[in-house]
DNA sequence: AATAGGAGTTCCAGTGACTGGAAGGTCAAT
DNA sequence: ATTGACCTTCCAGTCACTGGAACTCCTATT
């Protein structure tokens, strides 16, 4: 398979590709004219990836999991480890995302959005306290 | 002020104020010494700064935002669309968020955990369906 | 055989918003 | 005079790509 077939099989771009090469995520053979080509182990391991990273995992996540997929002796434990963690932080991201959601939607909110100057957002954002925020 | 004070009390570190004046965000001006000196102005509009970033705006809203808080003519709609578009963007990154959670603690879940290889969710990035994810 | 186009290749630079670190200058207090 | 805290600039790195230039290669058509 050369890189298109591959690509557009996975998901995956062909510039995300090379770039997956470069940093060793994967290792296609070379053909004689020098186009990278693929086996189905490699299509099947950046289909893999292509949903790791769809899941938000970060690429050492997907390095970690990768190599655990690939060791029989591994325990779902660890696993599970990796994903949770990933969970953690995807719900922090979610809390400090609604915070900001609440705090903006409020504004928006009181604000007439017409034709006059006065802007409760601006207002808020120019808040002369000292550092009211963290 | 020197950037130390101003970096406590406004809450943006120091090398953070650096970069804001190199991309032209604020202009303190010098001290003989080569310091930077930094107006009560100039303080305002970095508390300002912070807390639009705090809120998620990117650093073109933040100029954006700071035109129109220094416009007399601005009308308040024009603040708003800004905001607006900002929160159409948080609630696409939450739901983003929020479908990666569901579907990876329903994995999480499905997870034993424990010492033997068998794992539901190395399972589900290894299946062997084309494409399954965009 | 020439040519056109659609593959593929490498390499370099840019994204956003900082952050870390090196190497050095300045200031206040001891 | 020296210490230590502060300030300066500049360069490099982060993360995960993405765009583009300049080039080669393959296939099909004229």
């Amino acid at each position: 398979m050369n890189i298109g077939d591959v690509a557009e099989r996975s998901g995956v771009p062909a510039k995300t590709i090379r770039y997956y090469e470069d940093i060793g995520l994967v290792t296609p053979l070379r053909a004689a004219n020098g186009y990278r080509s693929f086996r189905e182990i490699d299509f099947h391991k950046l289909a893999f990836i292509g949903r790791a990273r769809a899941l938000g995992f970060t690429i050492e996540d997907c390095r970690t999991l990768l190599a655990l997929y690939n060791d029989d002796n591994r325990e779902s434990a660890q696993v599970k480890a990796v994903a949770e963690e990933h969970l953690r932080q995807i719900d922090e991201k979610i809390s400090k995302l609604m915070s900001m959601k609440e705090t903006l939607s409020s504004l928006v909110h009181q604000c007439a959005g017409d034709h006059r100057p006065d802007c409760p957002i601006l207002a808020d954002l120019s808040v002369v306290d000292d550092a009211t925020f963290s």
